[in-house]
DNA sequence: GATTAGCACTCGCCAACGCGGAGTGCCAGT
DNA sequence: ACTGGCACTCCGCGTTGGCGAGTGCTAATC
């Protein structure tokens, strides 16, 4: 038996047909069969020995064929290896990288809308659906806070943190305060910390509270309640989605059923955004072909992902989730140029 | 021919009948045979009698037939005559009530966040698509105006309106302004016209700077720029939607492309919008059956709204989409109540 | 005159069948 | 080591025929 069954020595020529067929197979869509790779491979081979080929390739769990008859398509380990060692990606074109640039020009602050713009962005230039978490610093520092009376002992308070994210929830105090007394409270409370960090206005305050009971304190616990909520990342985590309907169009996925629990896991948000935070560490793009994200229904699709970053900080990730018979080599400088875009965005606000 | 063939004067029996037939089909969802309503009718008639009277029904265009031998199906108008004339609406379970209740109860200040509570409920109640557009007064008083100097002769402003709606953007000055500067111009513009409605604060101002040329001005201008749009509405607008996916188990939505084109309409929302705002002006429920909707990609579904008021001031329109054949009778009370509670919410925040 | 029973008829649905095409595996020949 | 040839498998697809459901019409009945 002359077959090389060992991976790591797969022949030359084996890859150069592996990378073949994965190629076609992504943009066909169906089994192909060695009469087809046979007509396109450079070096002239019988439609015979591919086929000889293609058997090695089915025993080392890089192939498979659907059914007898049919051609083969690629395993998840297939696409695994074709991701690892075979794919070149395509350079991008200038056009789709004017739109992405033009589509993330930030004439926006909200980094909530930078971050849809960037996912609609993906969307449309991959025709998958995109995918970008809400930008979130570690790194929360106090701008400025307000207060507002209202009626039955509550009061709004405004936060404005990293000079230009703003926030707002209502507090409810022990009493009724005046006018005078909250914008007092608010001067005090920027003198002393605007510009500090907000973990350490949180610990700064509470020290002070068992140093000297203030008159206020009610008010001061709102706000070092406030804090802390916002400390932990609030819920305002959560990640944006877009193009969802570009899915509908894959084979894969025709299966009504199949689509419907697919969208309800993007409702449901939890699962999905367990798998973003996930690629916060890693470094560059990553992927995750068929079950290798480990949810069910997520069983057929793949995801490619991109931390991006302000000023060397991870704020987020981003990516697009597809089909396992996606197109790596193009969907991928995509994903990486598009965080390298909304990190520049970011930051340039 | 003793058949009646005006609508008006559909006699008793083939009303019963056709309310009957309409009932069983939103039930079953399958085309219904004069032998099943023989069975099911209260006057013991044999299925032949039925058979005439359906034959009259089509000819009146309330029924039809998908082909020679299934049964008969609601038409369009069938509906219409259902929902105008026929239809009993049924009370509300109580679990359904509290349900709905616990929904909207109002520990959220933000009105966007409390549509898309609403919109949550509704979807989950009817097991179809929940849409509320976001409340949007005309009624816009400003509450305070605060500035926060930026870089690069920008500032952000910060403005509470209505007390507790909090909107913020960020403003280009003509130079870079000092933060006691701002703070000044704040205070004046606080001390002038807080509580006061949002277009007389731009008219005003607008008559003042034409008075007096101030060295403020540029500042001033951005305000009223500000003010202005959101006056006009900004395009704060638009509307939530949730359960979507509720309607993927639709038999008459199946087909991938109709669904497909039926998200994306959504996701456009500028169509559904137009709709919605038809809705505004109407007082209480209002039903759209298939094509009366007016848009193509909607002609197999039916749409539910009812105005939601604060104080008299009817401030959005929310319902439910589904397919035509939806369960009329325990829809439209669902509705209705959901659009007085969320009122209710909104008000006593 | 309204209602009903009976009957012939029309379709859609489904399972069975058969056939061509595509692709394979294997073997023998180069 | 590669290739041509061949038998084989299996899907997809169009055809056929029976079954069931439901209809419209007509003639008989209340």
């Amino acid at each position: 038996m002359t077959r090389e069954l060992d991976a790591e020595h797969l022949s030359e020529r084996a890859q150069q047909l592996l990378k073949l067929l994965v190629r076609r197979y992504i943009t066909d869509g169906q089994p192909i069969g060695s009469r087809t790779l046979s007509k396109e491979v450079q070096l002239s081979l019988s439609p015979a020995t591919i086929r000889n080929v293609m058997a090695d390739l089915e025993d080392l769990g890089f192939l498979a064929s659907p059914h007898p008859s049919a051609g083969r398509v690629p395993t998840q380990a297939g696409y695994r290896f074709f991701v690892d060692s075979l794919l070149t990606v395509k350079p991008l074109r200038n056009r789709v990288v004017a739109q992405l640039r033009a589509e993330l020009e930030s004439d926006v602050a909200d980094s909530r809308a930078l971050a849809e713009a960037a996912s609609v962005a993906l969307s449309e230039v991959t025709q998958l659906a995109g995918l970008v978490t809400v930008p979130r610093s570690k790194q929360i520092t106090l701008s400025k806070i307000e207060f507002l009376p209202l009626s039955d002992h509550r009061a709004l308070a405004i936060l404005v943190i990293n000079d230009l994210e703003v926030q707002n929830r209502i507090i409810y105090l022990d009493r009724n305060y005046e006018a005078s007394e909250l914008r007092g409270a608010a001067r005090f409370l920027n003198e002393q910390f605007a510009g500090k960090e907000i973990g350490s206005v949180r610990e700064e305050l509470i020290r002070r509270l068992d140093e000297t009971q203030q008159q206020m304190n009610d008010l001061m616990v709102a706000v070092v309640r406030m804090a802390q909520q916002i400390f932990e990342g609030d819920e305002e985590g959560g990640f944006v989605l877009a193009g969802e309907t570009n899915l509908m169009d894959f084979a894969e996925l025709s299966d009504v059923d199949k689509l419907r629990r697919l969208f309800e896991a993007f409702n449901e948000q939890r699962d999905i955004l367990h798998l973003l935070d996930r690629c916060l560490a890693a470094e560059g793009v990553q992927i995750f072909i068929g079950q290798e994200s480990g949810f069910e229904i997520l069983d057929e699709c793949s995801i490619v992902t991109a931390p991006y970053t302000v000023d060397d900080e991870t704020v987020g990730v981003l990516g697009v989730i597809g089909p396992t018979r996606m197109a790596y080599e193009r969907v991928i400088p995509i994903v990486d140029l598009t965080a390298r875009l909304l990190g520049a965005a970011l930051k340039s606000r």
